[in-house]
DNA sequence: AGAAAAAACTAATAAGTGTTAGTTTTGTAA
DNA sequence: TTACAAAACTAACACTTATTAGTTTTTTCT
């Protein structure tokens, strides 16, 4: 017994995550093999699975530890006492935050989540809807208490959510913008535009 | 000889890509099999290559053909003599329009070009990087001519791409929200923001 | 050291991949 | 009708795929 630690303190399940949401990313879900995955880990593809269930469990592990983590914090953001334009900043920024720090599992949640397999597909997509309605509500409220101009919320949330989602091409020129102009004038260009 | 003609005036070749484009979209290029398409098309995989040269020129075809119709109208509004405000206002219009009319082609040229064998790959990322360019010089330009606030002409540029990008989660509430309220309110949102 | 468990290995399976060769059918033009 | 080309077909090739079975090595605990 005794769970092996590779590193410090992670599991060797945790590393092949890892190492599968770095490779699921460069090469797409579908277009990355076993065997790939297993060279990245230093291992024979077969051995893999003394670690894990199957690939698509792979999948499904990193799209839900994602989705949980940004439903978790809209959660708690909701239950927050600011303003609703502040609630709406603070899941950008949080956005902003975790696809730095996360990016690979973030990316894989993004953009490869179309290959779970049901009832995962299903439940994933539940998660982002939750995720969506809750944003929408912000501005939603916040229209009604007069704190934002009278939009389409849907719009908004969309035009939001997908502002940030963009990051993911940010990466490459991380030296020439820093992460906090990056913030602050996202934040910025989504709430007040960019007009003078 | 004699280009057989299959529904009104599309050749083949023209139904074959289109299809591509929506197999592609709905599966990933990867995962999409040429058996599949040709079940799709109504044929056996083997006689697609009396259309096409390759799965990967499928790829090329709709990458391309896509990314010159970007490039293509962009240069027609850095010619035209708009005010820079104008200009953007104009692209994020014209991405939306032709994402709405385009959709599977404009899907999998945004998701799917990593697939791109060398050159083409090299030769993609360049037309997009040019793309990016002409739109950032119109923020920079606005900046210098005080139509628009100081902000980073990179972030504003990454922020408007990837929200009108986000458009491919409009597809399913089409009938919810009009494509004329989508359009207007995200101008307006990347614009002028949503706070009073 | 000896026992037990964990994790690595080799080898194989069955199915699926893009693509080609060779052949037959279909459609057009003389 | 005869000729010719376009486009369909069947069959196959050479690989790659995820995954399993069975075995051996490595690690851990007593």
């Amino acid at each position: 017994m005794a769970k092996i630690l590779t590193g410090k303190n992670t599991s060797k399940k945790e590393v092949i995550l890892q190492k599968a949401a770095s490779l699921f990313k460069s090469k797409s879900y579908s277009a990355a093999s076993m065997r790939e995955l297993a060279d990245i880990v230093g291992v024979e593809a077969s051995s893999l699975y003394n670690h894990i269930g199957s690939k698509s469990e792979l999948l499904q592990d990193i799209c839900f530890k994602t989705g949980y983590q940004f439903l978790e914090q809209i959660e708690k953001i909701k239950n927050s006492s600011n303003s609703n334009v502040e609630k709406i900043e603070t899941v950008i920024r949080f956005h902003i935050k975790t696809m730095a720090e996360n990016f690979d599992e973030v990316y894989v949640a993004n953009h490869e989540w179309k290959h779970l397999e049901e009832p995962y597909l299903t439940d994933f997509l539940n998660i982002r809807r939750n995720y969506e309605k809750s944003l929408m509500s912000f501005i939603e409220t916040g229209i009604e208490e007069k704190e934002i101009r009278l939009v389409n919320s849907y719009v908004a949330m969309l035009t939001i959510l997908s502002a940030v989602r963009g990051l993911e091409f940010w990466q490459r020129s991380k030296k020439n913008v820093p992460l906090q102009v990056l913030e602050n004038d996202m934040v910025n260009q989504l709430l007040n535009g960019i007009t003078k």
